[in-house]
DNA sequence: CCTGCCTACGTTACCGGTAAACCTGACAGA
DNA sequence: TCTGTCAGGTTTACCGGTAACGTAGGCAGG
């Protein structure tokens, strides 16, 4: 990269302060110079630096880091694209990271991206290390943080109830006469929000007076095989239940498939309940009943909160964007 | 953000020279400095600033750029994940960027990534703008152009042919006794490696002499809904096909879901196949016949490709990352 | 004793922008 | 004619690091 504000100044005989105002937009010059500083600048392939402008405009970068817990999850990158349209168009670039679930790895993240100074940050989320919280109290850059609410944030939040989701499929599956109820997780207790849908879950059950009668939290990814072998070992352990929820609609696609090699039939002998809204759930045979979740919508959220806060609009801290139960043919 | 190495350097009674030395881990200073300076940056809540140390090092930054189609693919977020994994484990940070399947958009997005001086760039597809080759021609820095393998590489390439994936997959259905094929695609032609696996699809046929009997390139997102209509319209079209290539794996289950519907059996009416490998296709009643894809491998590959040229280690210019045709039960 | 070399630092210049202050000529109004 | 204002610039300082180079003191070898 060889030409600069210097070089371009030089051939254009103006001030190399001259040409920042020029290429940036400002006021201050005449046409004349403005035509012929632009003509200068493109004949010489000028690539703003944006890493010595941020840094010499005393950090005002357009960097807005996101964590998010894996970057193979079908829903996250639903939140990412919501993310990265909103950012992109309003001009600013997003840099990324997983936690696998770990709030110590959030933490290693937080503190590579901080020391970039980003505009602002995006973590999903409620829950923290108690060190990332004082970083970026400390930091005071705008943080949202996504996907599962907190009515005490950080700074901002968009999301909903994970613990609701779980209680509205607990009341649902009661209403259509189900009375024991299995569970299967993944991650073991890694992922709290599944874990927080399961607590739900089971209070619900647990108010109405038939509590949840077993669970299988597998170590696994949550995924179509873990579904499978998921709902495999729990009916191994426990014969007489008459509808599982799952951790997400993969896994409970992939328990659908296990039901029909073994001839248990949906939703008559069982009945299977999912979350997360994915695509293929409302194209099977039998349409999953699960929750939506609106991700690119709570992306879009998350960023034009941010922005707005960055620029200084008053914006609300706390956004929920509500989750729908839609009832399907399998439970 | 409050600290810096000059406060740091006043407190602990040194230079901010020997401040940098000892927090970066290098030498020229004594056991007890090292240990008085790490105490007092400790308690200054120091927070290192990589805008200043990338600037100051002369563009010597750690940011990594990769620009995917789509955020929401699920085949792009495996990817994404083994680049993440592979370079935030060599402290590198990655800025993320969607072109929606048009050189344009990439280009647009090279510009703004280019101005924060990255380490390197990974870009998905080998078709880009001439501005966009030539500007990072000129920039000088490491490119891996990954997903459709290029024998002329801006600078390295990791991936496969998707011209071989379709061909391979049209001799196999020809080899199972298909004679009148048909392909269904997404994105109309914006997605140049789709096409590029229909243009294989079409040869391989042509050359055994059945060639392709119909096709229908719908505008939509490849997903479930779009292989299911994609199916109904092709079959509304032309009667008497006795296979069906989809652009991926969603579309083919989508068709998969439409022939159950309409009472086709699959494969003894009507074979159907797919690409990519997604998990949910080992997992359908019938085993969908596809193309599997090292989705990770490729990301893993990628990131060590670029971070080895960036050491100056000696690296091949172009890996192949073979795909692998899994037959199943559909065709 | 002098020289050379090593350790453990300190000093200075510089990266490429941006903000803020300063400058200058032309023109208007008193 | 003098003064004020404005357009259209220029100059200077600075952001927080890093590289390159300078240097004081100690110690060994000849």
């Amino acid at each position: 990269m060889k030409a600069n504000l210097e070089d371009i100044a030089k051939a254009a005989g103006v001030s190399k302060m001259t040409v920042s105002r020029v290429l940036r937009g400002g006021t201050g010059f005449s046409d004349d110079t403005r035509d012929r500083v632009r003509k200068v600048a493109e004949s010489l392939g000028y690539v703003p630096n944006k890493l010595a402008a941020a840094f010499g405009a005393d950090q005002a970068s357009t960097l807005v880091g996101m964590c998010v817990p894996r970057l193979t999850s079908g829903l996250f990158g639903q939140v990412l694209d919501g993310v990265d349209r909103a950012l992109s168009r309003l001009g600013y670039q997003l840099i990324i990271g997983a936690n696998n679930h770990s709030t110590e790895e959030e933490e290693a993240w937080v503190r590579q991206i901080v020391s970039w100074r980003p505009a602002g940050l995006i973590l999903s989320g409620r829950t923290h290390q108690p060190g990332t919280v004082d970083l970026l109290r400390q930091a005071g850059m705008p943080v949202v943080e996504i996907w599962d609410l907190t009515t005490s944030p950080i700074d901002m939040s968009v999301g909903f109830s994970h613990v609701d989701c779980g209680a509205e499929m607990g009341q649902h599956l009661l209403r259509r006469g189900r009375r024991r109820a299995g569970y299967v997780g993944a991650l073991a207790r890694a992922d709290v929000m599944g874990q927080a849908r399961l607590d739900g879950f089971r209070a619900a059950l647990a108010e109405a007076g038939h509590p949840l009668v077993a669970s299988e939290l597998l170590l696994d990814m949550p995924g179509f095989y873990a579904g499978l072998y998921g709902l495999e070992t729990l009916l191994s352990r426990t014969r007489d239940l008459d509808v599982v929820y799952f951790h997400n609609d993969e896994m409970a696609i992939g328990g659908l498939a296990y039901a029909q090699a073994r001839g248990i039939r949906v939703p008559e002998d069982l009945g299977i309940a999912g979350w997360g809204g994915m695509e293929a759930a409302s194209i099977l045979p039998r349409r999953l009943t699960t929750t939506v979740v609106p991700t690119t919508a709570i992306g879009k959220a998350a960023a034009e909160a941010l922005v707005a806060r960055l620029k200084g609009e008053p914006g609300q801290d706390v956004t929920v964007v509500p989750t729908r139960l839609v009832p399907g043919e399998t439970g």
